[in-house]
DNA sequence: TATTGTTATACTCTATAACTATA
DNA sequence: TATAGTTATAGAGTATAACAATA
C-alpha cells in the first residue's frame, strides 16, 4: 500500500511550529513521502527523467523529443500537412510552424505545396532529413534500452500499455478542457 | 507486442515521394503508431493530460502542481530551508525563489529568519495557507480519484508503483546529467 | 463561414551564470 | 572555499488571439 497518504490530512495547524523550534522535529528526516498518493507527481518527475536522458542520448544528432515525434511522423507519412501532424502529435499549429522553420533550416524538411489544397503544405523530409532520422531512430534505440534497463523490460511493457489505454481513453472522454 | 515498432526503420528514401503523389497512398490513413515503442512519448502525453486535469480540478484555489508540491511539503514539515525544498522536489533553487515571492504575496507563506544558520530561511506556511492547503488536498483527491477512474485502480496503482521504483533506480544510478 | 498557415503575446518551466551574505 | 538565497537571462513548451489566403 504506498498508497495509504493518499487522502493524508495537512499537518494540523497546532503541529505547525517550525519544526526547527520543536524538540521533537529537531535534526528529523524531513518527509519525503508526503507525494506518495499523487500519480501525477511521479509521471512529472520520471517523465523529466526521460526527456533529459532522451536529449542527451540524441545529443549528437541534436533533436529534442518534440522535434523526433515529428521527423518520425513526417518519415512514415510524407506529404502530411501541418495540421494533420498538429492533430496526430498535440502539437499546437502555431508552435508547430518554428520548429517547421528550424527544420527548414537545417535543411531537414521541406514544404511544398500541396496539389489539392492551396492553403496547406505537403511536408517532407529531404534525403538529409532521412539519413539524419535514420541515425536519431538508432540512438533513440539506445535511450529506449536503457529505459528498459531502468523500468525492467517487463515494466517497460506495462506502462506502454497502460499509457497507450489510458490516451485512447483520456481523448476519447472529455478533454480537460 | 505493441512494441513491434521498436526499431522500426525509417521510411527508406526510395518511398518518400509524396503520400499525395502516390497512388497508393492516396486518402490512406497517416500512420498514428509509429511512436508506438518510445515510452517517453506516451509518458509526456499521458503527464501532459494529468497536469491539465490537475490545473482545472484546482483551478478554485487557484494552485498549480509545482506550487501544490511545494505547499504540501511545507506542511508536512514547516521550517524547511529553501534549499531543502529544492532538493526534495527537484526544482532549482532559482526558481523556487519565485514561487515563494509568489506564495508569500498571497499569504499563504512566510520566510523566517533560521535560528541556526542567518544565510537560510524557514519556510512556513502561515494559517490562511494551511486551510487553502486543506482546501486544496480534497480537491487534488478529486483529480486523483478520476484518475484512478481512467487508469482503472488497479493500474494506477501498479503505475505508481513503477514509478516510485524507478525514481530510486533512476536517482541511484546516474543522473542524466 | 470555416480552415490553413502564420505572427504575435504571455506565462510556465528548465537551465545557467553571477552576485551577496554568510558559513 | 563552499553554501543559501537572490537576480538575471535564455530557451522550450503551452495557450491564445488575430490576420491573410483559400476552401
Amino acid at each position: 500500500m504506498s498508497d495509504r497518504k493518499f487522502s493524508a490530512k495537512a499537518a494540523s495547524p497546532s503541529k505547525s511550529r517550525s519544526r526547527l523550534a520543536n524538540p521533537k522535529m529537531r535534526g528529523a528526516r524531513p518527509d519525503r513521502g508526503v507525494l506518495n498518493g499523487h500519480l501525477g507527481y511521479f509521471m512529472r518527475r520520471a517523465q523529466v527523467w526521460v526527456f533529459q536522458d532522451f536529449i542527451r542520448t540524441l545529443a549528437p544528432v541534436d533533436i529534442r523529443p518534440a522535434q523526433y515525434s515529428v521527423l518520425v511522423v513526417i518519415g512514415a507519412n510524407p506529404g502530411l500537412s501541418q495540421s494533420d501532424i498538429s492533430d496526430i502529435l498535440a502539437i499546437e499549429r502555431a508552435r508547430l510552424v518554428r520548429m517547421l522553420d528550424r527544420l527548414d533550416r537545417r535543411g531537414l524538411t521541406l514544404r511544398l505545396p500541396s496539389d489539392r489544397d492551396r492553403r496547406s503544405h505537403a511536408v517532407h523530409l529531404t534525403r538529409e532529413g532521412q539519413k539524419l532520422l535514420k541515425q536519431a531512430k538508432m540512438l533513440a534505440a539506445q535511450h529506449e534500452a536503457k529505459l528498459a534497463e531502468l523500468f525492467g523490460p517487463a515494466n517497460r511493457q506495462i506502462m506502454i500499455e497502460i499509457l497507450r489505454e489510458f490516451e485512447a481513453r483520456s481523448s476519447a472522454a472529455q478533454a480537460p478542457r
